[in-house]
DNA sequence: GGCATTTTTTACTTTCGAGTAACATAGTTT
DNA sequence: AAACTATGTTACTCGAAAGTAAAAAATGCC
C-alpha cells in the first residue's frame, strides 16, 4: 500500500540500538512521508506507527503529541531551505543569478517529504504559538527572496514593478511543484524544474534573441 | 468570529420562502466559505449550520453527506472557470492575448469561496469515484490551457519549450493566489493579479523596450 | 378547519482516532 | 541477582464530529 518504506531502526528481531536521536528522526521521517501524502488530518498516528513496525504509544515517547510532530516536520523542512541560502556568494553573480540558484534549491527541497509538508500543509493546522513560529520562519524566507529581487533590480538583472508581489508569486509558483505527480525518474524532475524556472525568468512572451547571447541565463 | 455572513434565506423569524433550490445554494455557499477558510477536515457541519441559523440535520436534507457537499463546492468552482472559456473569441486576438484574459478570469475566480475550494482542497479528500470526476474536469481545464499555449506558439506570440509544463506552471502560479491574505479592497486585489500576470508574461529578466511599444501587452 | 406534504428540530447512535495509564521486557549498573 | 532505567506494548478513556430516527412544526390544499 505504502511506497518504498522509510528505513526504520526498529527491526522486528531484537537487535535494536539504543540511539534515541536516530529513532526520533526515523519517527519524524515517517510522519513527514505520511503527512505529505495524505495531509495532516487524514494521517493517523496508528498508520505512522505501523510503517515503523511499532505501536502508537511509542511515538508519544519521542514526541509530545501529533501537533508537535507536524510542527517539527514543517520546521525541519523550512530550515533545510533557510540553510541553503548561504553558499559561495561571489560578488560577481548578478541578483538574477543568485535568485535562480535559490529557486532551484527551493524547487529541489519541495521534492522531499519535509519540503512538501512545509509547503502543502497550512500553518492553520497548528496552535497559535506554533503557527506564529512557522509564520516567522516563512516571513524570513520571503524577506530573503524579496531582497534578492531588490538586489537584482539594483544591478539591472531583474525587472519588477513590485518586489513584494514578485517574491510571493515566485514562491507560489514553486510551491505548486509540491502537487506535481512525479515519476521516480530524477531526470524528468530536474527537467521540470528547469522549465519551470525558465518560464519565470524569461516569461511567456518571446524575447528578441538577435542581440542576446544564446545562453542568456546559464546557471 | 466569522466574517461577513453568507446571505441566508432562513430568517430567524418565520418569513421563509419554500424555494428549495435557493436554500440548497445557500447551504453550498456557506459550506464553500467554511471549507475554503479552514479546510475540509477542520470544517464542522455544525458550524456550517450555525452560520445559516439552522441545525445540522437540515443540511442532510439538502445534501447526502459531507463529502457530497465538498464535491459540489469543488465542481461548482471548476465549472465557473470552465464556463468562462467561451467569450468573444475573435480571430484577431493572439494566443497570448487569449491566454492572458483566461488567466485573469482564472485569477478572479480564485478570489471566490468556490474557487478557493477547488484550488486549495485536494481531491484526495473525496472518494475514488468523486475524485475521478474532479480530476476529469481539471484535466479538461489543463487541456484548454495547454491548447492556448500551443496556439500562441503557432502564431508566434508565446515562447515555450514545453506546453505541458508551461500550462502546469501557470495554473500552479495562479493557484497560489488562493493563499494570499487579501484585503477587502478590491483595487489592491486587481493590482496583485495584474502584477502576477505581468510577471508570468514578461518574466523576471528585463526586456529590451527600445523597439517595443510602451504598452506591449495590453489586455 | 382538517389532512397531506415539506421542512426542520430534538435527541440519539456511531465511529474514529488522539491521547493515557499501567504493565512488560530488555539492557545496564552495582 | 537485584534494582534501576530506557523503551515498548496492551488495553483502555475520551471527545469530537458525522450521521440518523423520529417527532414536531410549518406550509399548502381542499
Amino acid at each position: 500500500m505504502r511506497g518504498k518504506t522509510v528505513s526504520s531502526p526498529w527491526q522486528k528481531a531484537p537487535e535494536r540500538k539504543q540511539q534515541r536521536a536516530l529513532k526520533r528522526e526515523a519517527v519524524l521521517a515517517a510522519a513527514a512521508r505520511i503527512f505529505s501524502e495524505v495531509g495532516y488530518h487524514r494521517a493517523s498516528l496508528d498508520e505512522v506507527a505501523r510503517v515503523l513496525n511499532v505501536t502508537k504509544p511509542t511515538l508519544y515517547y519521542y514526541f509530545k503529541n501529533k501537533e508537535a510532530l507536524l510542527f517539527a516536520c514543517i520546521e525541519h523542512g523550512l530550515e533545510m531551505l533557510g540553510g541553503s541560502v548561504e553558499g559561495p556568494h561571489t560578488a560577481a553573480e548578478s541578483g538574477l543569478q543568485r535568485l535562480m540558484s535559490y529557486l532551484r534549491r527551493y524547487a529541489r527541497l519541495i521534492e522531499t517529504d519535509f519540503g512538501r509538508c512545509a509547503v502543502r500543509i497550512s500553518d492553520k493546522e497548528l496552535s497559535e504559538p506554533s503557527s506564529k513560529k512557522i509564520r516567522r520562519i516563512k516571513a524570513d524566507i520571503d524577506r530573503e527572496l524579496r531582497q534578492m529581487v531588490v538586489d537584482g533590480m539594483a544591478d539591472g538583472s531583474i525587472a519588477s514593478a513590485n518586489p513584494q508581489i514578485t517574491a510571493f508569486a515566485l514562491a507560489g509558483a514553486l510551491n505548486s511543484l509540491g502537487h506535481w505527480r512525479h515519476r521516480e525518474d530524477q531526470t524528468v524532475t530536474d527537467k521540470i524544474i528547469d522549465e519551470y524556472i525558465s518560464l519565470l525568468v524569461d516569461g511567456l512572451a518571446p524575447r528578441d534573441h538577435a542581440k542576446a547571447k544564446p545562453d542568456r541565463h546559464t546557471r
